[in-house]
DNA sequence: ACCTGAACACCGTTCAAGT
DNA sequence: ACCTGAACACCGTTCAAGT
């Protein structure tokens, strides 16, 4: 037993039970040992979560530097899609740890220095790179029919629940909604959910690059 | 002691100390009376967030229906987060409820219609809602200097020791981030923080509108 | 260096009992 | 109808003690 087969297997078990599941003495049952032995490698579950966040982030793959501001900005919300898709319970996680991880604050360096590249003020630009890392990690948690704050167990009757609920509305007033049901309880791709939703952030984002700067 | 009173006190509890400082026996104790009182008004605690919730929603105001899409859109968003921002650690109650609560489901019916009406089809038009929704959620409970992750009396301390270790990075290798650094720990200015991410994605949804359909 | 045991101050909740 | 009291199965954590 060392921290980091420790980690590795609270990892283990939020991804398979969810991070409430995540209990100091879950984790010492797992190695067949008292809730206390953990407090020799960490000094409490905060540092427990920290590190199952480092773990997450250091998945990170980095897009190539050589990219534009419009592909690499897309290929920056891909890579931290993909790596918190792969661990959707630890994602909440992830945001305090990213500048804290070598492969996060890559990631961050590279992103504001295109947008700063593209005439971004250093202001603006920080805030573009917060805007991507939020909505990355929303997308995610809230990726309708994979909501983390469900526990698995209980997700096809919360779908079902949702479903009739949303079809049981006036037709009159509630038309759209009605017609919308199905893809708000769960979405029909989930590629397709996330490509879209990174797309429209980074047209928008480009529509704020000022005309006279291009270099 | 009726449900409305106790769901106020609750709420004024997690405006001022947080979500985890809202326990049964703590809103209990507000009222002079024992914890299992509670269970007479309310079947469990998740029925008492769920309220809570309800009720942050229920103040959300209604942009006017007849503004197009792009206007519609992001007075939608910017009403959102008007709301979410009278009560930033209940935020994440919200996305659960924002369909069982009338004004939630009025201004949601009304944003597919305008998106259906600019030729979305209605798959898209449930993902673009809910991104918008997401958004909105994500940029108040993440507003940097104001996250409803730390606590009040945490924040000055955490945000110095943010702001040391970023200026501690390397000036070789990370000087974007260090130039950055004062902006990703506290924003400078609140609303220009949540304006400009709404412009931003109501921009980027403007590129999504097909072109041969304008009415 | 690494782990145990007992204890403490918390949780949400059940169930029977009071008025 | 509305609330209490005692109890249960959980938490994270401290502190002293073992090997």
């Amino acid at each position: 037993m060392n921290p980091d087969v420790v980690v590795a297997t609270a990892l283990r078990i939020v991804d398979e039970q969810g991070l409430d599941a995540l209990t100091v003495r879950r984790v010492a049952d797992e190695f067949g040992v008292t809730p206390m032995a953990l407090y020799w490698h960490f000094s409490n579950k905060e540092a427990l979560l920290d590190a199952v966040g480092d773990a997450v982030v250091a998945g990170l793959a980095l897009p190539d530097p050589a990219l534009d501001l419009e592909a690499y900005l897309g290929e920056a919300m891909t890579s931290l899609v993909d790596v918190l898709r792969s661990h959707p319970h630890a994602t909440p996680l992830v945001p305090a740890r990213l500048l804290l991880t070598e492969a996060g604050r890559e990631l961050t360096e590279c992103t504001l220095d295109k947008l700063v590249g593209a005439g971004f003020p250093i202001d603006k630009a920080s805030a573009v790179a917060h805007y991507a890392l939020m909505i990355a990690l929303t997308l995610v948690v809230g990726e309708p029919g994979a909501e983390t704050s469900v526990k698995p167990d209980e997700r096809d009757e919360a779908h079902e629940a949702k479903l009739a609920l949303l079809l049981s509305l006036s037709d009159d007033r509630y038309p759209r909604l009605r017609a919308a049901a199905p893809s708000m309880v769960v979405c029909g791709d989930s590629d397709d959910y996330y490509e879209t939703a990174i797309e429209i952030f980074v047209k928008g984002v480009m529509t704020q690059v000022s005309p006279d700067s291009a270099g």
